[in-house]
DNA sequence: TCTGGGGTCCTAGGACCC
DNA sequence: TCTGGGGTCCTAGGACCC
């Protein structure tokens, strides 16, 4: 019955940050709920923006100003992460109700590994991810997008097809290579504005055109990523669902963007104090040891510059 | 009229060791 | 007088993700 090697499954919730703010002021549901910073700060971008905001065209990324001038009466919220960690939280204990093999991939994503459990459902993966799908709704009032499929790459790729609210299952390679291949080249994971920009002068507009270019050529070019994307576009993915794999990090840092720009070492200095002290904390509270000091900074040009030192 | 903050991984070149 | 080759670590930078 179930002839899918391994069952993976992706839920990312759509609009998160926007909906945790939705789920504890039900007043807000079906607003144009826009969080994002302060542009007095010069933080002022959209991080989340709920579906009535999407619809006149507020995107993540965009400016503030700009979004207000799409939702003149839009809810505007600054990020509240206490919130959002909490909600997170107890999705990933409800998906743990499923299965013990889920591994948060970011504050509002986690894979499931369901092959080992698939025995005791007697449903099809769809049917046990809707009622998933329905626990997370009537537990938290979050609407989530599920994407199964036979490896991790094509259950993330399966779950951006719908939103919100979508429930797609690719059960095959075959299938994705239907589905996928026609899309344009950018809508692969992986794949960012940059390669995009370098694989249209190889004339490769899309995810087949990646699939079916020379590899040599991408390896040549790119080395193991090149390969990386290669196998991405291929639908071909054997990374295993690691629960532990957000436990552990393997750097620890704290950037922020000043209010104006900073001259002079006594005033940086000043900031770079109180950054280092949260990171410091940080690093005590779970308890890590680190050997290697990373320093970055932006110029009044928007340009980073990095120095880092290792101790012995 | 402006561009966050948290991360991950990869690469190239140079230093250094055996 | 000329000068190997393999391996690892460090540093700076750049790509990507949400």
């Amino acid at each position: 019955m179930y002839f899918m090697k391994r069952v993976i499954l992706l839920a990312d919730m759509n609009s998160f940050f926007a909906s945790c703010h939705q789920a504890v002021q039900p007043e807000l549901k079906d607003k144009q709920v826009i969080v994002a910073g302060d542009p007095m700060k010069r933080i002022g971008i959209v991080l989340a923006a709920s579906y009535p905001a999407k619809a006149v065209g507020v995107k993540t990324g965009m400016a503030v100003w700009e979004a207000k001038q799409l939702c003149p009466n839009g809810c505007f919220f600054y990020p509240d992460y206490r919130l959002y960690i909490d909600f997170s939280t107890k999705i990933l204990r409800i998906m743990r109700d499923f299965t013990d093999l889920v591994e948060p991939f970011s504050i509002d994503e986690a894979f499931a590994d369901l092959t080992g459990v698939m025995h005791l459902w007697k449903k099809t993966p769809g049917e046990v991810a809707a009622i998933l799908k329905e626990r997370i709704k009537s537990e938290t009032s979050l609407l989530c997008s599920v994407g199964i499929g036979p490896n991790k790459l094509i259950a993330k790729m399966a779950a951006g097809v719908q939103k919100p609210d979508g429930l797609n299952v690719v059960e095959s390679v075959d299938r994705f290579k239907e589905i996928f291949w026609p899309l344009p080249v950018r809508k692969l994971f992986g794949i960012g504005s940059n390669y995009e920009k370098h694989l249209r002068y190889y004339n490769v507009r899309t995810i087949g055109g990646l699939a079916t270019f020379p590899v040599a050529l991408l390896k040549e070019r790119w080395g193991k990523n090149g390969e990386m994307l290669w196998l991405c576009a291929n639908g071909i993915d054997y990374s295993p669902v690691v629960p532990t794999s957000l436990e552990v990090s393997k750097s620890i840092g704290q950037q922020r963007t000043l209010p104006r720009d900073l001259q002079g070492f006594d005033r940086i200095k000043v900031v770079m104090l109180e950054l280092c002290e949260t990171v410091a904390r940080r690093v005590r509270q779970g308890k890590y040891v680190g050997r290697t000091v990373v320093l970055t900074l932006r110029d009044s040009r928007l340009a980073f510059l990095s120095r880092s030192r290792s101790m012995a």
